[in-house]
DNA sequence: AATGGCAAGATTGCATACGATTTGCCCATT
DNA sequence: AATGGGCAAATCGTATGCAATCTTGCCATT
């Protein structure tokens, strides 16, 4: 169960090459392994053996350890460590719940503000997303997953409400920790096609069409969940089924 | 500048009443503190003088920090320090603007679920609300803003939804922040009606209504703000003026 | 008198050490 | 053989120490 293969240590930082928070840098790290899928839910992050992995001390890796609790991706329980969170299937549905809410209104900033650069960068992105789709095997897959977040985080960028941008951030993580966990079919291979026509609604300026097109795609998503209790577990939930 | 009077330390823990998380405790003490004006914007935190005031290391006293620097309250410099934030009126429209999206969907999620129980607890609430815009003083005004940002809390609780419920979480806090900084006259003395307002109409079931009145008192607060840039002393802002 | 540099003080960043708590294993007892 | 107690290993929670960095006041120089 050694987690250290399923990080890509140099992923995202070269070297050494902020001097800036390190613990900043071992969470992006820990981060893209967790909404990837190269570390699993319910997967053990000791604080010394994310120290060691990263080569710094507790002290930074608790830091990180923190953050991604704060944001969900983890879950700590007190003198037992932290662990890569499972959500359950309600929270499953509460995350795609906020989405609904905060995704059509980040399609309407988007619509007043977005740019034909910005356009230009979008298909490139969207590009790259059925570039994946067509390739096979579980990195094609997370790759998949991965620029299918980050179409939406784009998104949440162009609005330009740091705010917002910062709770799809978390949003989109949490989804693909569901998406890995519940998730029927492949991903969501009508997920591509949708991405294009919010785009393409967004390039005519037609804000109420993209935010309607991307409660739809948002719809799909949820509906390929498999949200049963199966994974019901809690013993909480077991010991009073009435 | 000693802020050790301005923090209420028995107020939310009694004394070592919780043996959990210590940190946590320190952070709803200066979370409270901050919501309600006892510790100014840009007030430094420092790590030692929060651990000293609480008895904790510095170690506990800096996770408490780092938490509030999650959520906006604080903002940390490298090597230098924490301070209360000093939120800027562009950072104050984007709280509202997400306000504005999230609070009507958690009004039409309040509206199935609010319990006869729930409309009692309101009330209650309502009334104390009342009683603190009929008090005079900076303490009742305090007290006020409090008391009218927990209406909104409560509101997202019943509503049911957790990870909103955190989002507004930060939302009210913040908006607390910039009130006090960029408030015009007492607060909102058209709030509490406002607040009756939606109450009324979600008993009666009409959501929909309850979400617009909800609108109209979100955009109320912000009109009441003066976000001119007189707070710029950014500096870099004066520098540049065109 | 104003400016520039320097050194002392203060504060954070980080590592490490020690105590506390939990977990799992082993063995004794029934 | 199953159960219960207890010990040992592992891990977390917290305090503290040291180095790095920033601030600030002082002094020399112009």
């Amino acid at each position: 169960m050694n987690i250290s293969e399923k990080i890509n240590l140099t992923g995202t930082s070269p070297e050494e090459r902020s001097p800036e928070d390190r613990s900043m840098a071992i969470r992006e790290s820990l981060r893209n392994a967790i909404i990837d899928r190269r570390l699993a839910p319910g997967t053990k992050l000791s604080e010394s053996e994310v120290g060691s992995l990263f080569d710094v001390s507790r002290t930074v890796a608790r830091a990180a350890l923190q953050m991604l609790a704060f944001e969900g991706l983890v879950k700590t329980e007190r003198n037992r460590g932290a662990f890569v969170s499972n959500p359950s299937p309600e929270e499953a549905r509460q995350i795609f719940a906020s989405r609904r809410l905060i995704e059509p209104g980040i399609v309407a900033a988007a619509v007043e503000r977005i740019t034909p650069e910005d356009i230009v960068q979008f298909r490139r992105q969207l590009d790259e997303e059925g570039r994946y789709l067509n390739e096979r095997g579980p990195a094609a897959r997370r790759a998949e997953i991965k620029a299918s977040g980050d179409f939406h985080l784009m998104l949440a960028s162009v609005a330009g409400n740091v705010i917002l941008q910062r709770f799809m951030d978390e949003l989109v993580a949490r989804s693909s920790l569901v998406i890995a966990l519940y998730g029927r079919s492949g991903v969501s291979s009508c997920g591509h096609s949708e991405h294009t026509a919010v785009l393409d609604a967004l390039e005519k300026g037609d804000g109420a069409r993209a935010a309607k097109l991307m409660i739809h795609h948002i719809d799909h998503i949820e509906a390929d969940l498999d949200l049963q209790v199966k994974q019901g577990l809690g013993l909480k939930d077991a010991l009073s089924p009435i």
